[in-house]
DNA sequence: GTCTATACGCCGATAGAC
DNA sequence: GTCTATCGGCGTATAGAC
């Protein structure tokens, strides 16, 4: 089906939910779920009030929609348990790639995860599969003896605190010159796996 | 020491705020600066909505006050550079220590750092001495060959990830015993020491 | 589909009685 | 020092014109 034509615009449907979205993303970050009005969030956009709950039906429901795009990049990860090492620096490397190139949401997700919002309800699929690929990931290390660690609950956490925080934070004044996502990832994964290894 | 009976109350003033204070830490912590209001505070704290305004000058204030028992903490840390990795060691282990004692402001941090709050020019005191200690005594251990890193900035992000995430999620149902903060922080400290090892 | 105007409730802060 | 009552403002959501 071609376009619909002449008509007022091409998809001015599609550019202005794509407007409200990004204006969204960019305030849920900085100032967080409750910090952000849908008032700011349609200035922000440059349209009116009402169009958040014409085009998205509220607030919340915007707030999902924004976690449409990593829904499946989080869906579709595998990784192979045969070889456990290999599949831990893999999850290292990608998830570091995913923390670079998803920035905003993963850092509007971690700051719902650590006041254990009532939303995450609705993001379990967003976030869950990541710490349980870790963790089964994590298991296999340790049941071949790659790793060494109190609990593999504990080894999870720890790796999920360097994967996180591997990206440069806002509010340090970082002077050197930036690491590339792909140096980062490496020195994640080697981090990551010589911090848990036998002696 | 028996209660000082008949008087109106022996120290009803200081009774009333640290009850206002004890609820506003656990309020901010799960549901964020801007999701708490102070009818919710007052209510939880089972006193009337104009005390935390008399008491504390505002919502804003109130909220700074919080952070208070741990300012000193961080203030009075001290880390010996001329042995960099027994500091860094023992910085492991201490803020470990530090972050199971005080896992309510901690997470309440957290939030603050990840949105880049501007609450956080009156808090710099509370968290920047730790990074700061961090990064000199991360680059004291470069200067030494002790570490490897592309920067130290990386490194010092790698190790505070590490040790954030050292304590139990709310949203993860944890299974099997919890590890106690002493057997985490020795764990912690292990990890970010090999982590960082020239191989 | 997009706008303006408005409904209605909760927000933080304070005035004034006790 | 603590309460209740209330202020002005901003929150989300929607009705109705275009």
């Amino acid at each position: 089906m071609a376009k619909p034509q002449t008509p007022p615009e091409p998809d001015k449907n599609k550019e202005v939910k794509e407007q409200i979205l990004r204006a969204a993303k960019t305030l849920f970050t900085t100032r967080g779920y409750d910090g952000t009005s849908v008032r700011q969030i349609c200035e922000e956009a440059d349209v009116s009030l009402a169009l958040v709950s014409y085009h998205f039906g509220g607030k919340e429901k915007l707030f999902y929609e924004l976690f449409n795009p990593i829904r499946e990049i989080f869906r579709n990860q595998q990784f192979d348990l045969a070889d456990p090492e290999k599949a831990l620096k893999q999850f290292c490397m990608e998830f570091v790639r995913n923390r670079y190139s998803e920035n905003e949401l993963i850092n509007i997700l971690q700051q719902e995860l650590l006041m254990n919002s009532p939303r995450l309800d609705m993001l379990t699929d967003v976030f869950l599969p990541s710490w349980d690929h870790l963790r089964q990931i994590l298991q296999a290390c340790k049941q071949c003896d790659i790793i060494e660690c109190p609990s593999v609950d504990t080894a999870v956490r720890f790796v999920m605190g360097t994967l996180m925080y591997s990206i440069q934070l806002p509010f340090l004044n970082q002077s050197g010159p930036a690491q590339t996502p792909e140096e980062t990832a490496r020195f994640a994964a080697d981090y990551v796996l010589k911090g848990l290894s036998r002696r």
